[in-house]
DNA sequence: GATGAATGAGAATTCATTCAT
DNA sequence: GATGAATGAATTCTCATTCAT
């Protein structure tokens, strides 16, 4: 008792979710809107009254999901930069990404439908304000790249992860055993390679 | 030496061309094949006559423009793994850069549709195998991440570049100025970036 | 009795009357969903909103039209085989033409189409199914040969008579007169030979 | 030696057969002139040396495919009209069955396609001088039908043969077990029934 | 006698979207 | 909050046909 009607409606957040679900999974011009009411066991016709348009239900994923990655932003834009507070960036990062691993597969894998639509292009400013994040100000290319760099890492674990599964891929380097990873353990991994390469900014590097 | 280049169906080179500008530009499913057809001034079935499906077309891609990929697989290979012949793969590939751009942005940014295609996979099998000769045989779950994300800078590099160029991206953090760099001088960075990854294969890490 | 037949999708219905319209006049193939819109008056994708494919308008046109085929099988099967209900089956059969006429067209002249069609094939078996009960349990080749003629001897009074419209046929067999007869007198004279047919089952006949 | 180079060239009668087996097995529409000259191991274009149209083939088929009719035809004018006679006619048609099969199926099967082609009306006009010559003159409309289904009893032997082949059809009036009969006995029986069925022509038949 | 390259017309199908109820 | 019915615009693909060589 005492609970609250969530503001906006239930069905809508249950839109949003598995449009983000099938969007990352098969793609966004790969779902149709027909295959997310069914899912839904709604109409078509049902998603027009929550969302103006599919580009809108983007949109709404990004509101409902950018949240962290926001307050992760605040966070960072509050603090003096300092080494400490870069690997922390990256360690909170690395933490949320179980939450996130869609969102961010969704967005690395559907850029052309993205980059027109106003939802995309905030979701990259978003990473690109964390990236100036982790390399702080008056950064030359090269620790942009770095900094990029090591934040890609995190996803890239999981779809390294997610290849590994496919024995086919053997042909082409013959029979080399694949070590057998966990989830977690890839994600911790993840963690450990984005921190090393992180490190790297400002270094003096060796010639090549 | 003075192997003639038989001039046999120059129309399908040249759609094959003009496909990989525009799917790597546009996106795959954004590309329609009439698009393809009005920019080599041909009618849609003359596409036809030469690629079975549309799909097929990734496929004369790939054919077509992998074959560095397959000579430096096949390089790889002849040689036994050192850390020399690693940093080699790296600057090879990156050398190729400028040319396979197009390619490698497609793939990248085409996964939904990719994924189920045959020639999506076989050229995904040619990422993983460079990335298994480059951390070499026996490599734990991190250090095939590390050989990967070493490959992945050089294109990212291109990627953060091209964000560069969008000025609307200063609201998230500000005003910090961000370098001009030419394309050459981003490659370059992206080349000694990768280096310097893929240099952290086998290190002692330090703690978290 | 005084069963209110709901109204809802006239549309349907009418797709339905349509197309086997169509079919039967101008065959499957060549009758194209945009004439079957445009005779309705609707565009081509309301034909899909009420049907998945061209294939499955088909199936609604077996489902709605084949109701009393279906009966006389019913009616068949809870009769004992005797002279007299065989008979009866013929009659019952003819009985029905005027309004079955289009659809035994249909599946007679498009079997290439059909045949691959779950439509076209529970059809048949229907068909089959009739012969069977004409001929009763325990027939020879010869007997279901004699009840299949039988049956199609309906039908094919109106390919007769629709023939003999035509005079250009003459010119091969010189100027036979050919009688002139109404539909009506071409079906009672089907099913006068169809049970001709029909009686010749189990009868000793003469040596060639 | 001697042997004369047969007229009109070898591919040209390649393509006659071919095409009848399959616009026989297929279906004239769902058989594309690229099929044909696959089967046949040339070019689509090659076709077009020897046919000036897709429908000119089945001109060809016609004219390669139906002397034996025509002499049948021819014969048949020449005898003054008695039984004997007209068993005969039954006898020899049903004589050149197992030739003539795919050549009488596709004309049955195929009525939408073949009712404008003149081809098509040549052969129908064959078939109805057929019935003609069967029932001999001043024939009424059931004696007519009578001949008609005489002669179809012959080519629908092969289709009975055919659907007793499948099994599922039991579903539809229980496990009545079906004789197995080869393609000889089943054109055998056909003759006899066919047989049967001319000569009710012209008897007193009883009242139904 | 035949091919390679191309065309024009049309087919089935899909999809985001609209709107009266 | 939602549905049923429909649309318009596009898409991929197929096919008979043509013609210079």
């Amino acid at each position: 008792m005492g609970t609250t009607q969530s503001p906006r409606s239930d069905t809508r957040a249950r839109i949003v979710a598995i449009a983000l679900e099938l969007f990352s999974a098969q793609g966004y011009e790969r779902t149709s809107l027909r295959e997310i009411a069914d899912r839904l066991g709604v109409t078509k016709a049902a998603l027009y009254y929550h969302f103006k348009t599919k580009e809108d239900i983007v949109h709404g994923i990004v509101e409902t999901t950018a949240a962290p990655i926001d307050e992760l932003i605040v966070w960072g834009r509050e603090q003096p930069w300092t080494p400490e507070v870069r690997d922390e960036l990256i360690r909170r990062f690395a933490a949320g990404m179980n939450e996130r691993a869609p969102l961010l597969r969704f967005f690395q894998e559907n850029q052309p439908a993205l980059r027109d639509l106003p939802a995309g292009q905030e979701f990259r400013d978003r990473m690109i304000a964390l990236v100036r994040l982790v390399h702080g100000p008056g950064a030359g290319f090269e620790d942009r790249l770095r900094a990029m760099m090591s934040l890609f890492t995190i996803n890239s674990a999981l779809f390294l992860l997610y290849q590994d599964k496919r024995p086919e891929v053997d042909r082409y380097v013959g029979d080399i055993p694949v070590p057998e990873v966990t989830r977690e353990e890839a994600i911790e991994a993840a963690q450990h390679v984005a921190l090393e390469i992180c490190r790297l900014i400002d270094r003096p590097a060796p010639t090549d």
